[in-house]
RNA sequence: GGAGAGAUGGCAGAGCGGUCGAUUGCGGCGGUCUUGAAAACCGUUGACCUGCAAGGGUCCGGGGGUUCGAAUCCCUCUCUCUCCGCCA
């Protein structure tokens, strides 16, 4: 979430600055302030109070003390009205606080001042493009027909154990699966990112902390009896290892990297996006953390924005960046480069990474702070990106790499997945 | 799941209901000494809210209660440890 003193010092910066996400912040920043001086006013009437209260007593223990027994009865008696003016101020403050903060955890983050204004994705502005983009083979065909040509993927019984979106993986298929999640883990080790293996399963706080909530609620499996979220991503259990840390700043940057799977509702999707691996419920991908100085965490998202374009070179793929506009960015994010792989026999590009920088937004959430130079706690910055998302990579290698002698994998999978080729006489 | 013990500052570990935000040790930081280091010695060392400041307020696992006054008493929840049970 934004801080306090930033929105109060900022009122109409920030106003401005949320439009561009399309985000009509107006009436929501002045109930805000409103509601802080309000916040403000009580509290100091509260602290007044409590601090005639702590002298009261602190009188009465000494005149008990020195036998004036009389006198301290007295005083107790007068301390009766203090205690209810307290008790009032008291449930008027924690009223106010509750208000603000609801308020407060709605409000997204505000846009780097480079984010391009758009309202959807055609507004997204292409940084780069690489590879070649190959016209369509007259007998290529989709993914969804290959897994069943390879009998690499089974959405039929997926769909039979537990329902659409949650595909039965075989053979090839699935050493294919593991091949990529060892690959990216390995290349991420490599450039310096530790490795974890985070819980599946989160609680409220830590679904508050990264945003997940209250924003994004509805898209997230909750195991109600035990107030429990499946993670949509390992962004949210690893970004939480650091809630409510203070880092030293030799420590900086913390780079992790997580495999997991990731479950999604995504309610509401449809159509040609949903086909065959496009959009799914359980998916598995690589994710990467960084937590960062704030003078370097624009170079930092550089860097990673370099490194999954890397991985897509590695696998050769055709890939492009985007740089999302404000109105397709997510509630969270400062700045965020999506990376998207062209898939040849569906014609279209499918994103398969999203790195962004959330600034503070999560750490104010999070308590992640760090020591600074001059030994001042201020909040860390925040980074992460996918490195990769495999189902969309798998839909584009399957497209790309089809031959007729079958699928051929790439020369740095090949000592992974322990075979060159799907199908023919391989 | 059953029985018991516990939760205090970065860590360890004190704390008769009344100047306790908290003794002490370690660690950290600064200094003296030293060519440098170690050792020794001296000093310093929690977070948050509010205020220009002085100051005020909150925090001893979370929440509630008793009391003029709670780290200290009571209730409750969570977690940790030990033992038993069950089990990948």
């Amino acid at each position: 979430m934004l801080s306090l003193n930033f929105i109060r010092e900022h009122m109409q910066e920030v106003i401005d600055r949320l439009a561009i996400k399309n985000f009509n912040g107006s009436e929501t920043i002045g109930r805000i302030v409103e509601l802080d001086n309000f916040r403000r006013e009580t509290q100091k009437k509260l602290d007044d109070i409590q601090s005639q209260n702590n002298q009261m007593a602190k009188e009465i223990g000494l005149l008990f003390q020195s036998g004036k027994a009389a006198e301290a009865t007295l005083l107790k008696e007068k301390t009766g009205e203090l205690k209810t003016q307290g008790k009032d101020l008291d449930l008027a403050l924690e009223n106010i606080k509750k208000e603000l903060d609801d308020i407060l955890v709605r409000v997204p983050n505000l846009p780097h001042p480079s984010v391009p204004l758009g309202k959807t994705p055609e507004d997204n502005l292409v940084v780069m493009q690489e590879g070649e983009i190959l016209p369509i083979a007259a007998t290529a065909v989709p993914h969804w027909d290959l897994t069943t040509k390879y009998d690499l993927i089974d959405f039929i019984t997926g769909n039979k154990i537990t329902g659409a979106g949650f595909p039965l993986y075989k053979g090839k298929g699935a050493r294919l699966q593991r091949a990529l999640i060892n690959f990216f883990l390995d290349e991420a080790i490599k450039a310096g990112y530790e490795e974890v293996q985070p819980p599946y399963m989160v609680n409220a706080a830590s679904a508050y902390a990264t945003g997940q909530l209250p924003d994004k609620d509805a898209q997230m499996y909750h195991v109600g009896l035990d107030d429990l979220y499946l993670i949509p991503t390992a962004e949210v259990p690893v970004t939480n290892i650091y809630r409510d840390t203070i880092l030293k700043i030799q420590d900086l940057p913390v780079k992790n990297v997580a495999y997991s799977a990731c479950f999604r509702r995504e309610a509401g999707s449809y159509g040609k996006d949903v086909r065959g691996l496009n959009r799914l419920h359980q998916f598995d991908k690589v994710e990467i953390v960084q937590i960062a100085h704030p003078d370097h965490s624009y170079e930092i998202l550089e860097e990673m924005r370099t490194y999954v374009t890397g991985l897509l070179r590695k696998l050769g793929l055709p890939f492009r960046v985007l740089k999302l506009c404000g109105g397709d960015m997510s509630f969270t994010s400062a700045l965020t480069y999506d990376m998207e792989v062209w898939s040849s026999a569906q014609a279209r590009w499918l994103e398969v990474s999203s790195v962004s920088n959330f600034e503070t937004f999560q750490s104010n959430r999070l308590k992640l702070r760090f020591k600074d130079e001059t030994g001042k706690m201020q909040p860390a910055h925040t980074l992460n990106g996918s490195a990769l998302a495999l189902p969309r990579i798998v839909a584009a290698l399957l497209e790309n790499n089809q031959t007729p002698e079958g699928i051929e994998i790439p020369d740095v999978l090949v000592p992974y997945t322990g075979f060159e080729r799907i199908g023919g006489k391989a």
